[in-house]
DNA sequence: ACCTGAACACCGTTCAAGT
DNA sequence: ACCTGAACACCGTTCAAGT
């Protein structure tokens, strides 16, 4: 009985949850999977595709939060759910920084992002920037945070005293607040 | 005649600028030195020490703007350099994110930013939240350029038709926007 | 102060061939 | 449809020993 693409992507996320990205090899995920390396490359072209598919996975669960709340407490959802989403997996933030870098991601949550500023009357240039804004600020943060966890937990560095959950919300309400005074100015 | 340490962190960056961070490894740099590998484990530790320090020479010809601007007009310049420094090398903005996520980087470019916020009236909270926000701005947008780039020079990706330059300015100047009625609300 | 030699324990990827 | 076998061209790091 052999495996499928889907068996291969499940496995992969598992070691990725249990170990993190730097343990996550071809041929380990190979000798898990109970095959040779070469093996892989039937399901997927390269290790970056395989990346992406998983970074898709990640986010896939993220919603376009409720077109019957306010415009600005949309995005503030959609934000803290994707937020949410990346911390559920260990290193899950540079999982999906590599793929959206790589462009080869399918980011939908981007959308919601864009779509919910729209909705709230801003121009499609000023929802392009609070999108951009919202997710280099939920990408990167969330980013520092696991890997300075994971630094942590291997000794290399102290536990430091930063709290990411008052950063997020800090960083996410400022760029609400502009978003919001760009509605108010038109443009 | 040996390297001093100097030597080969100037090496480093050379090859980096060259070929890209994909091509830095620890053994291509000892060839490109005329040395064995394990003679640059006199100089640094290990990989990431020489990353990092990679790392802060390249933002460490961003200065602190000049005290006589305006303070938002001055955390513009910052960033605006920042972004210049990481653009002027390859993969600099991947350089640094890894520095930055490590935290073994002295961000001192970071703290201009709070500083100006600062001097401009707003609360160390918001001050803080800013320079977070134009942080993960600069970075993670400088570095989708640049990784995009790359891939269309190897030709795994078609040229797309996104302008980085407006899409900073316009994530730039919403961040500013909030920034600013931050200190006009008082908090 | 700076480097060699030799080793250890790994990588991603290709491709003909097998079932 | 899915995998093996064997190979290619690499990695970072350690450590005793050399000059």
């Amino acid at each position: 009985m052999g495996n499928s693409r889907d068996d291969v992507l499940r496995t992969a996320l598992e070691i990725l949850h249990r170990y993190g990205l730097a343990d996550l090899s071809m041929r380990r995920l190979a000798a898990e999977l109970g095959v040779r390396p070469s093996a892989l490359y039937w399901h997927f072209p390269n290790k970056q595709s395989l990346l992406t598919a998983m970074a898709d996975e990640v986010l896939g669960r993220v919603g376009p939060g409720s077109a019957r709340m306010r415009w600005d407490h949309r995005i503030e959802r959609v934000a803290t759910d994707m937020r949410a989403a990346l911390l559920r997996v260990t290193d899950g933030a540079e999982l999906v920084s590599a793929g959206q870098a790589s462009g080869l991601s399918t980011t939908t949550v981007g959308d919601y992002l864009t779509d919910a500023a729209r909705h709230g009357g801003l121009s499609d240039r000023d929802a392009n920037a609070t999108r951009t804004a919202v997710c280099q600020l939920v990408i990167g943060l969330t980013m520092e945070q696991q890997t300075r966890a994971q630094m942590e937990r291997i000794g290399a560095a102290e536990p430091s005293d930063r709290d990411f959950d008052t950063e997020f919300a800090d960083g996410l309400a400022l760029i609400l607040d502009g978003a919001r005074h760009r509605r108010a100015t038109g443009h």
